[in-house]
DNA sequence: ACGGGTTGCGTTGTATACAATGACGCATTA
DNA sequence: TAATGCGTCATTGTATACAACGCAACCCGT
């Protein structure tokens, strides 16, 4: 289902993006994290030299920032105009969430085929985890589950070896719809969410890329289904 | 099968991409061309400074267009040291393909489902003269096919009409490798690829996406299979 | 002869200054 | 009053200058 953000904070690191500290990394997380956070809306015009005091560089750094926000999708560059915070139609949304499908199943495939005892195993441990801190107290806390999803998903791309494939699956995770999904699950989409994990891992067990693909398919498309109020997001 | 480049330059003209007379667009095209051009050679270090001479502009675009490079995959970039061509094991070259078979197959099957007559005809006009081209003289014209080509395979992303696929796809068939599939194709590949074509017209007309899918999907894997000597490309 | 430290050079990273482009408001006119 | 042309302003695009970093060669000491 619509996890939360399906990359991996922690390996997220390599050389393209975002975790040195140079001025230029520091300007796009940032900006990145405002837009995520929704503290400029969708449509906002963004100015280079305002980010640049607050991000507290130069506008040469910024720059940078924005041109790799706009590739991620996340806003968009008109020449002479600048920065504009992307809005989000139906059309994205089954575009985005039919994107996850494809791509995260066929990574369920690959990694059916390509798994270990080891990975097993970890992927059983973070089950056990997610389903104790969903069956935990009154209210559900997104903010412990949403780490051991992205590890689910992630650990499933490390599995499967496929680094362009996991790539895709990242740019199209990242976007602001895609991570507020997980918020939006209901005790039982959570529940459901947590069985689609266990025939993942049974799936893989069995080494059925099949089955496991098909499981992966459905669980993406739960997730686009808690849109379906269309909210204008 | 592995087509040329399946992005058409004509539509390739929005906003965040290289069309437009920027210097910084400029500079993006000049390497962008050097780079598909083996001028620069996979592992060949680039200087800003020298890139910049070369266009005849000054750093910051050549900054900004090396960046953008990198997001498109074919070069890398490291802190403080530069810009490195991208070079190509056979493992990427299964993932490329793989992605490629995904992808396609996908916006076939989309097709299949939103195909108007007008579509099916222009479709049906590319092939014609796609094999007129092929049984046309002795040595077959790459130069007159490969446009043919890619209007094909870029019409099917304009009637499935799925931008973030499409964007996808262009991400992906843009690569070097990829570019190079199509000379490599034997008399024999050739004709089978036109064969592929018009049955996904043919699947189109009967509006069976599965079958579409499932030709597009072998068109593809059939590209794969020019590069198993692996050639070190 | 070999190892460690140091210095020098080249390259990228960042900041600032200048030019060009598009948008907005105002005055002018029919 | 509405439409249009012009001027000003804000913002991006580009160029240049300076700082920081990494690498390599060199020198010196052992």
């Amino acid at each position: 289902m619509a996890d939360s953000a399906g990359a991996l904070a922690p390996q997220w690191d390599n050389g393209s993006s975002g975790g040195s500290n140079r001025a230029a990394d520091r300007a796009y997380r940032f900006i990145r994290e405002g837009i995520l956070a929704s503290r400029w809306p969708p449509g906002a015009h963004l100015r280079e030299q305002e980010l640049a005091e607050l991000t507290g560089v130069s506008r040469t750094p910024v720059r940078e920032a924005l041109r790799r926000l706009s590739a991620d999708g996340l806003l968009q560059l008109v020449p002479n105009l600048g920065a504009k915070v992307n809005a989000w139609t139906i059309q994205d949304l089954d575009e985005i969430f039919g994107l996850r499908a494809t791509l995260e199943s066929q990574v369920a495939g690959l990694a059916a085929s390509r798994a270990e005892p080891q990975h097993l195993a970890e992927l059983g441990a973070l089950c056990d985890a997610m389903e104790a801190v969903v069956g935990d107290g009154d209210a559900v806390d997104f903010s412990r589950i949403t780490p051991l999803n992205d590890r689910f998903h992630g650990l499933l791309i490390d599995i499967a070896g496929d680094r362009r494939l996991g790539q895709m699956i990242r740019q199209v995770v990242e976007m602001p719809l895609v991570l507020r999904t997980f918020a939006r699950y209901s005790r039982r989409d959570l529940a459901r969410s947590m069985n689609h994990h266990r025939e993942i891992v049974e799936a893989l067990t069995a080494r059925d890329g099949e089955w496991a693909s098909s499981v992966m398919r459905a669980h993406v498309r739960a997730g686009r289904a808690v849109f379906t109020v269309p909210k204008t997001e």
